[in-house]
DNA sequence: CCCAGTTGGTTGAAAATCGAAACTGACTCG
DNA sequence: CGAGTCAGTTTCGATTTTCAACCAACTGGG
């Protein structure tokens, strides 16, 4: 796909599976708990095929996985793996880069853990196991005061 | 450029800045010390068109300045801003994560301050000032021992 | 002076990729 | 039965990217 670049730079691997217009767009969706085909679409705006796409494509990376949510009829839900979790350093050094310079005047973007409502810093994961669980986010992004 | 989404979120910010498939990578290049337009060229493999645009954009952007380093001929070079600078923990952090699920087996990239030789973790501007100096890149890129 | 080479581009055509909309198929709800 | 939802697939025109050629300003060698 990529066309010259002899792969040797683990950046270079990195954005080779993450690096286009879309993806990392797609992960922060899944990171703030929006999960489902339509949604993820109706909110990034993305071609369907796209996405379809894309998704495909994490989910040979093993960055993503799909899973049923429902039978009758199948629904599916994509998930974070493992691997897709860490990459939370990187999308939230993005963020804090975005705040602090194309922010708009906006206050940055806080992150706050649903359960015990405290602000979470550079090491977001403060409950690693609760992602697995199957109602609301875990993290969700919300605008600071 | 960027279709729908409303622009909202720091993330997207940042993206729509440095998110497409060549300008992280030629971030890269230039927090490595390759700063000449042709340089940058052969280390990427990417089209020349392409490039004039993307370090145009990037000028535009304040992530990159364009300084003469020579008269007779003029020639520049590109050099990161502050701003372009704080980028880096972003770079560190997709390296990172490609160090540890896409390296295909090889050692960890490690980043070493070429004054001291000393190895730099997740702050590594150990001296801020040094980047205006004109000689030898002050950070390195290197593969680990 | 003439010639080859380097740097930092520009131009244009062909190929690849993307986006919008239409369509599908499995199923549910009233 | 008819309308609606979800998760796609297909199609096709528009946009981007790549590739190759060209160019201008200058250098250094003979």
């Amino acid at each position: 796909m990529r066309p010259q670049p002899a792969i040797e730079c683990s950046i270079q691997r990195t954005l080779d599976l993450v690096g286009d217009r879309w993806t990392l767009l797609i992960l922060r969706d899944l990171f703030r708990g929006v999960r489902r085909f339509s949604r993820i679409q109706e909110d990034l705006g993305i071609a369907k095929n796209l996405l379809t796409d894309r998704l495909a494509t994490l989910v040979d990376a093993d960055i993503v996985e799909k899973v049923p949510y429902q039978e009758r009829p199948v629904r599916h839900e994509y998930r974070l793996t493992e691997k897709g979790r860490a990459l939370s350093p990187a999308l939230l050094a993005l963020m804090r880069w975005g705040d602090r310079y194309v922010s708009g005047g906006l206050a940055p973007t806080e992150l706050v853990h649903d359960e015990c409502d405290t602000r979470l810093e550079l090491q977001p994961w403060c409950t690693p196991g609760r992602y697995e669980s199957d109602d609301q986010p875990a993290r969700d992004y919300r605008r600071g005061p």
